[in-house]
DNA sequence: CCTTGACTTGACCGACCGGTCTAATATACT
DNA sequence: AGTATATTAGACCGGTCGGTCAAGTCAAGG
């Protein structure tokens, strides 16, 4: 092990730090390695081109949400539809604290990626579809529990948990573009509204 | 005038199709100039930057959308229930039709361009958060309508419309990583379930 | 000690970026 | 006809892009 055992884990946490705030083509190989304290060499060393990159935050973020609030807010020890409302909170909080911190509202990394590379990128628009598939899975769970528990009347959980990630992102993409966290704080429990029979 | 008075238009209508069907960043002008068979001097004659010509296409895009089917799914002569149905049909068959025919869904222009350049550019997201209000007042007055003649249960009008917008953006965000419009046909009926209070 | 192979360095590459500029040309007005 | 003005043409600019490469440095294994 080198002494630099940790170049791979800076450059992918800068590029996941810059993708999310502000895109793909916006930033660029070589304002990444300036910022992660890395020469081009050493970065294609690790990377073999922009798109493994990007294919690795996407994983690198994936993970993380996995294992942080999403983890948190599917919790099985919530009550399935609590688990709603611990999401949008979430997603409010962290959201807000993005933007007191770079003036800015990052919004999803992976809605932003999927507009941004889907219609360019097929290996990207997979690998954010396998995303959104994992996160509509979490939904879904907590649907079919709040179903099974009587907490909710009987719908179509698939269908709904998708609809429900689908409304999660258009909220983020509209409070991004009105660069306005409280409007995931309005419209976010409206989540629980939505129905697909 | 000169023979060639639509060269203008030309330019803007090859940049709306580059730039919905790809992105912001990945058009160069150069592109746009061969596509549209003008000479870049040509280009800079009638738009003084980049910028201004995304501001351009941003509001051609939204004028042709006023004039064109949102108009008719916000006919006040539909019952106003029926205009949200009218809506996602339209969004539906519009881009199943661009997908038969480019082979990828390429989704909002508006909300591509919102995640793409909010982050980066104040102008274009003010423009661009401009056609979402304008769009939000469209479902607004259809809710209210709805309230009005007892077809709707009360509820926060102003708030459920901006949900609404949100949700379509959601759906058509989910259906574009796909690159399946079915997406849209499938969840887009759910957005009558939303309500906020 | 010497080799191996992972890692780093930074110069370098062709292509392309948005944008500028000068000169030519077509049109409209007097 | 002559002149002003709008438009077009396309070479050109500095800068940046993603990516390559040859020349190393360095720690571990034999």
């Amino acid at each position: 092990m080198s002494i630099n055992a940790d170049t791979k884990d800076r450059i992918l946490a800068t590029a996941r730090e810059l993708f999310h705030g502000r895109s793909y083509a916006d930033v660029g190989i070589k304002e990444i390695c300036t910022l992660a304290n890395v020469q081009k060499g050493s970065f294609y060393h690790f990377f073999p081109s922009k798109q493994d990159l990007a294919m690795a935050v996407i994983d690198d973020m994936s993970d993380d949400w996995a294992q942080g609030f999403v983890a948190e807010a599917f919790d099985e020890a919530l009550p399935p539809i609590e688990r709603l409302d611990y999401m949008v909170d979430a997603i409010y909080y962290w959201q807000k604290a993005a933007k007191s911190a770079e003036g800015r509202m990052p919004g999803c990394l992976f809605g932003n990626l999927a507009l941004e590379v889907s219609t360019r990128d097929e290996v990207l628009r997979a690998r954010l579809n396998a995303v959104f598939d994992k996160a509509s899975a979490s939904f879904h769970k907590a649907l079919e529990q709040a179903v099974e528990l009587g907490e909710m009347p009987p719908l179509d959980t698939a269908a709904t948990a998708t609809a429900m990630l689908a409304y999660l992102e258009g909220v983020i993409l509209l409070a991004k573009t009105r660069n306005d966290p409280e409007v995931v704080r309005i419209l976010g429990p409206a989540i629980k509204s939505i129905r697909i029979e």
